[in-house]
This record gives structure tokens, C-alpha cells and sequence, in this order.
DNA sequence: CTGAAAGCGCTAACAA
DNA sequence: TTGTTAGCGCTTTCAG
């Protein structure tokens, strides 16, 4: 059995409660006999039992992580599995447990909150789409600590991360313009928030830069890798065709330039390519892919941060913006027209 | 607060213990009152509390997924990746949950079952490396039914998956025989027991074939894209250069595509490549992917299925292979020489 | 067949 | 400053 506080008690002759306090450092106990029981306690390797705690409300040191989209996506969202990877390094860090919820479909945010709490969590990073007004409302009344991940709402115990989205496709067009790009296409648009965010950006950006916009030119699509293929294809064969294409993820980018080489078009000597996200394995694309870099770490330390501060005093929800970053590679090239 | 057992036994008017023997369908209470108190649990959205079970060493539905590796391959590594989605929509479909624990570094095994058995968990699925004897030691006392994933080592509550291996590698081989290859190369060859399997494969089919193992035809490498890269040019500029070439991954062949691309080599025409995995993106790299898919639906399945057996009847560890297969795409081809 | 009592490890409230 | 009591929700033991 592994030492419990009573253990502790009975070696340093007081009692539970003593014990208790002085492990949290209570001034209630004298400084004599709290250095005695941290003392002993280390030296018996005690542990505190997270599942006690959790049964009487208290804290568990434990956060659910929850990707809220249907099951399919899940292994093939490259994204999240590295941003996944980044909050669970923070999350460790501060020395917290990540419990991992992932179901086959998405629910409902209430559903969510009900197949979680049960576990004693801490607190949840969540990432989901919100889709009806009672989902608003779920997030309104928040029974633990949230953090919503890239969607923009925020209420008393729900807070928000922001991020890769208009500016990150503003960059992108900025520089596809330097280089002398002027039919900029826009791939995988969609009803997905971030979708439109980066839709959002894109279309400021051409209209800032006095470039129309043809719909020609824009893919409605999914954003996998699957549907960049069909759509580099579909924007190949056009007779007024892009010199350049925006991917909204790169996959999506991937396949779009899959597409393009088999209609027998060189990127990026006859198109440029960016995609969003910048996966790991993007620069190893053949030709490497620029890519708008979501700053995984920043937004997994944002997140921690914002849950340890909403664990710590309620100070309700806060809305933060992560910036991003262009990162230049050989997917993108001066415009030959 | 939740609906607990005694809300229901106070709604049936009986007591906590009869409500609770009644869930678990206790033959020790009559039908009667135990369909009564089940019909009411049901429309009271009765949900046990899995911290009180856990307390008192009862079953949380809870299992631990863990890897135990450098975390940096962690988010890169998506064969896991794709293993642990496959794990997670097995475990929810038998109504378990999965918590996630993967550190920074590489533990002792001693140190993850303390890390992780204080949650209450009922089983780990454990992807580790296999040190030293202290851990061979930890794994023959496991303290909850853990299942070994890709290791070959069983004990009274340690269970293995082995896959993966060797018949992956021959049929590897096998294919690439009758395609008339005879300069095969290895890439990636090391230390971890997946590379050993697997070149084991590779020298035992190419002994079976007649064919000599050439030293200049093994590179002893990580088996990341990056190792990859630098294998296929090494390759490539082998005065005698092989004619086709077996990646301990996927990841590493799409390295190795890479580097043979950069060496002006065609991928299949000159040479042709045979990864290890099959990644959902292998089927779209260009050219897409010869590889062995470890089949990881079979491979959750029947994780899960030694987890309940252990956790059923202490019938103790059990050994099982899951056989993979080779799915051929367009990487690899006849040879030309 | 049913129920009362005790305890898992911890902490909040109250007493000394 | 320290200790006692009670209770979180559940199950095991033992008594009715």
C-alpha cells in the first residue's frame, strides 16, 4: 500500500489533520512541526492520493484534454496530434495529468462536460466546434475551468485561445504579392471557424493589395489531403489558372501540390504553394512547403497559463490572441507570368 | 451534485448497499426490487462515481496509455499516433477512458506504474523500451494488468502484442524478389527491438533467396524522415547502388525518397522503396507508398482483449502476434537493371 | 433476501 | 497551535 497521510501521523506522533495542513504549508501549523512532517514525508515517499482528493471536491492535478470532432479526423489531424503533444509537455511540466476524451462523434459541448466531470478533473482544454446556441450556453455555465482551443468565446469560466487566423493568411498573401503573384487562389474553405477566419484574412489582404477576387479561384472543400488533391487538380486544369494557391492546412497544401504534379505543373516554378499549420513533416515535403507556423508552444504554454489562473482565483475567463509566423520555404517562388 | 445510490435507494425505499449489489445484478436481491432499482437508476441518469470506486481499489474503467519514450519523437512518431487513435476508439467503445501519461524522458518501468497507479486505473497499455533488468523485473511484478505494446516479453500480469516484425520484412523481401531485385539495401537499422525484428526479416529472406546481405547496403541510422534523407543519398552515390530499399518506417522511406530525389534518382524507375507503418499519408507521397500496415484496428483490439482478460480472471500475461500485411503502391517496381 | 456498520484517503468545520 | 468529528460515494463484511 502506498503511505498515506496517517503513515506520516503516526511516525511524527500528531495527527491526520496536522499532517494534512502542514503538506500544504498551512501557517496554521507551527514551522517546527511542518518542516518535521515534509520531512518525513519525503522520506517516506508519500504521494497524495489524487482520487481521495478528487472525491471531496479538491483538486486532482489533472486536466482533460478534449478533442470534440468526429473520431476519423483525429489521427489524421496532424495539428492537433503535435499540439496535443505540446500541452502535454507543458501540462507534465507543471506536473499535471492529462486525461484524454476523444469520442467517435462530436457532442454536444454539455455532453462533454458530463462525461468529464466525473473524473475529478481539474480543468479542460477543449477543443471543439460550437455549433448550436445551447453549446454557447454549456460554455456560459462551465462547471470547471475551460480553455477553448482556437474559437473565439469566452465567458466566466470558459476562457479563449485565438490564433493562426486572419493575420497568418494576411502574411501569406503579403508575401505572395512581393513576390509578384496577382491570381492568388484560396483552397478548403469551409464553414469551420478557423476555415473562416483564414478566408477572412486572405480576402482583406487581396483587397488591400488591389487584387479582385474570382471565385474561380475559390475551393470550397474539406481540408485534407484527400480534397487538396482533387482540388490542385481542379485549379490545374483552369484555363485562366492561379500562379499561386493559399491551402488552409497543410495537408491540404500537400495534396494541393500532389494535384498539381500530376497535371504536369512544377511548384513552385509555375505555382506557389503555402499552406497553414506548418506540421512537422512539411519541411520534408518535396519541394519543402512555407508554411504559417501556429506556435504550438506558445498556445500550449497560453493555455496552461490561462487554466492555472482561472484555478487559482476566479477571475473568469480571458480571451487571448497566439500570434503566428510565416516561415519561408521552397514551395513559393517569384511569379514567372 | 450527481444522482448517487442513495438518491436511488431513497426513491425505491431501501438501502445503499441493495442499490449497489443491484447495479452490479447481484443474484443476492430479488428481481423484483433489482429491475425496480435499475428502471430508476436509468431515469435518474445514474452514473457511478469512478474516484469513490477507485478509492476503495474498485474498477474506474479507467486505463492508462503511456509513452515512454523521449518525448520529442512523441507528436513526430505518428505511427503511435495512429495506434494510440485506434487504442482510444477501442477503449470508448467498451466504455473505458484513457488517461495519457508520456513524460519528457524515457522512465525506469518502476517509475511509470508509480507515476500512473495512483489514479486508480485498472490497465496500461505501455509503449516501451525494454532496458535493463530492473524493468524486466518491474514488468514481472506489475502492480495492474499492463499490455506490452511491440514487445516481446510476458509475465503472470504483463501481457504482449507482438507485430510487426520479421513476416513484414519477409514479405517485403518477397516482393521485391519477384520483382527481380537483387541489390537490396536496409535502412535503419539499430538498437530498438522493432528494427531488430525487422532486420532480422530482411537477412533471413534474403539468405532464403540466394541473395548475399551487403555491408554497403545496411545503414545503421535513426528512423526518422531526417535519418532518411541522409540514408538515400548515402545510397544513391554508391558506386555498386542498390536497386530497391527497405525502410524500417515510413517515415524514414519518405527520407529516403527524398534523398534519392535530391541525388536525381527516380523513385520507382531507378530504385524502389518499401516503408514500414503505413501512415495514412504514405498513401499520398508521391510516389505513393509500398508498405507493411501493421494493422492497428487488430492490433487495438487486441490490446483491449488482453486488458479485459487480465482484468476478468487473473488468467495472467498472454503472448499474442498480429500478422501484417503488405500493401503495394507505387514506390516500388521491376527491376531494370 | 435485505440492511447496518465500517472504511478507502483526504479535508472542512468545529472544538480544545 | 493542534486534534476530533464527519463526510465525499462506493463496496465489503457481517448481522438480521
Amino acid at each position: 500500500m502506498a503511505i498515506t497521510i496517517y503513515d506520516i501521523a503516526k511516525e511524527v506522533k500528531t495527527s491526520a489533520v496536522t499532517v494534512s495542513l502542514a503538506l500544504r504549508n498551512s501557517k496554521r501549523v507551527s514551522l517546527v512541526t511542518r518542516n518535521r512532517i515534509n520531512d518525513t514525508a519525503k522520506r517516506l515517499g508519500y504521494q497524495p492520493n489524487p482520487l481521495a482528493r478528487g472525491l471531496i471536491g479538491g483538486r486532482t492535478k489533472t486536466i482533460a484534454f478534449v478533442f470534440n470532432f468526429p473520431s476519423e479526423h483525429f489521427a489524421h489531424d496532424l495539428s492537433y496530434m503535435e499540439l496535443f503533444h505540446s500541452i502535454s509537455l507543458v501540462a507534465s511540466s507543471h506536473d499535471y495529468k492529462l486525461f484524454v476524451h476523444s469520442s467517435t462523434v462530436a457532442k454536444p459541448v454539455e455532453e462533454v462536460f458530463a462525461d468529464v466531470t466525473p473524473y475529478g478533473v481539474d480543468g479542460i482544454i477543449l477543443g471543439t466546434n460550437i455549433t448550436t446556441d445551447n453549446d454557447r450556453k454549456s460554455l456560459e455555465k462551465a462547471p470547471i475551468p475551460t480553455v477553448l482551443l482556437g474559437r473565439d468565446f469566452c465567458a466566466s469560466n470558459t476562457s479563449c485561445l485565438v490564433y493562426g487566423g486572419c493575420e497568418g493568411a494576411q502574411a501569406s498573401v503579403r508575401h505572395l504579392v512581393e513576390l509578384g503573384h496577382k491570381r492568388i487562389a484560396f483552397a478548403g474553405k469551409n464553414r469551420m471557424e478557423a476555415s473562416m477566419r483564414r478566408y477572412d484574412g486572405y480576402a482583406r489582404s487581396m483587397r488591400k493589395a488591389g487584387l479582385e477576387i474570382n471565385d474561380d479561384l475559390i475551393i470550397e472543400s474539406d481540408w485534407d489531403i484527400a480534397a487538396g488533391e482533387i482540388a490542385g487538380v481542379k485549379l490545374a486544369r483552369l484555363a485562366n489558372r492561379p500562379t499561386a494557391i493559399l491551402a488552409t492546412t497543410d495537408m491540404m497544401a500537400l495534396g494541393v501540390m500532389a494535384g498539381l504534379k500530376e497535371e504536369g505543373l512544377d511548384v513552385p516554378k509555375d505555382v506557389s504553394v503555402i499552406g497553414f499549420d506548418n506540421l512537422h513533416i512539411s519541411r520534408y515535403s518535396i519541394p519543402s512547403l512555407t508554411s504559417v507556423d501556429l506556435q504550438r508552444k506558445l498556445i500550449a504554454d497560453n493555455a496552461m497559463e490561462c487554466l492555472l489562473d482561472m484555478l487559482k482565483e476566479d477571475g473568469g475567463g480571458v480571451r487571448r490572441e497566439v500570434p503566428s509566423s510565416l516561415v519561408v520555404r521552397n514551395s513559393t517562388a517569384c511569379c514567372c507570368d
